[in-house]
DNA sequence: AACTATTTATAAGA
DNA sequence: TTCTTATAAATAGTT
């Protein structure tokens, strides 16, 4: 039984589509009941009129429904979509990327050029004595890399020593 | 005025539901209604549950029309049903560009710490996650060194080869 | 586009 | 969540 006059009902019906539902629980169950209504309806208007109908609702707590019509997948719907209207779904990460790597690409070639000049010369154009001594001096780069990492690491372990040791005192 | 009773209509409502309606015409007119009544529905849901819809319809002659709930836009909810439901639906592209940013920028970090070395900063100065990269570097270097090594040694080799047989004539 | 008989959706209550 | 039911809303066929 309602409690409403036809009149009352539809002033409330006005309220509450200017100010959304606010219990919650009320709020829930009509989002449950008017989420399957749509979707009925998308898949009627597929049917019926040989429609493709691309349809995804989050509700408020961020929870997932989705519809897409038979013989097609969202992302073909959402393709269509993008290729036809002009409008862009992905394209502005797309771009965003692009654009991020022409940034570094140009940092990079910077830092090449750089790197030439200060090796004194492009390698190609050393001959083989000068080759073996580059290799020897790269060689030794390598060894006192290893030797640094070799002692922070003897130095970690002699610290994590001392911690335990001074735990058992 | 309708020429079916109650019962009939549902048949005929059935009938249509399941081989779609033929005439074109027809076919159009109900779409639009239909389309503007899910339209008007999406907005419902959006406003009284606040909830967030992306809907998108492709009629059968490929006209397009959408429809994003206010306070967002197709993009960021289709990218929340990216991220929230798992499903893919432009990641491969993404994907592939972020794969190379990844690269690019590791190549950069590399070039960068090379830079300081060869400007003079001291290395005891690196930390060890750059000291791996710089002995990634000089490991590099030194591989490309010893492939311009080999290929010489192989040329000379083919010279000398070649001047013996000319010899031999 | 507008009308209207009818079907369908749904809010509230159980 | 599911059912019920009074009422609102949508819509198919028509003008």
């Amino acid at each position: 039984m309602h409690f409403t006059s036809k009149k009352n009902k539809k002033k409330v019906v006005l309220r509450e589509m200017e100010r959304g539902i606010e219990n919650p629980r009320n709020r829930h169950v009509t989002y449950s009941k008017r989420r399957n209504g749509i979707i009925k309806k998308a898949t009627e208007i597929s049917v019926l009129c040989d429609a493709q109908v691309s349809l995804v609702i989050l509700n408020s707590s961020g929870k997932i429904s989705s519809y897409c019509s038979p013989s097609t997948s969202l992302s073909d719907v959402l393709d269509k979509y993008h290729r036809y209207s002009g409008k862009r779904l992905w394209d502005p990460k797309h771009e965003n990327l692009s654009n991020e790597i022409d940034r570094i690409k140009k940092e990079n070639d910077i830092m090449q050029i750089e790197l030439r000049y200060l090796n004194g010369e492009d390698i190609t154009s050393l001959n083989p004595r000068e080759l073996i001594l580059l290799e020897e001096a790269l060689e030794n780069g390598i060894s006192s890399i290893r030797e640094r990492q070799a002692s922070a690491k003897i130095r970690q372990q002699e610290m994590a020593m001392e911690a335990a040791n001074r735990e058992m005192e």
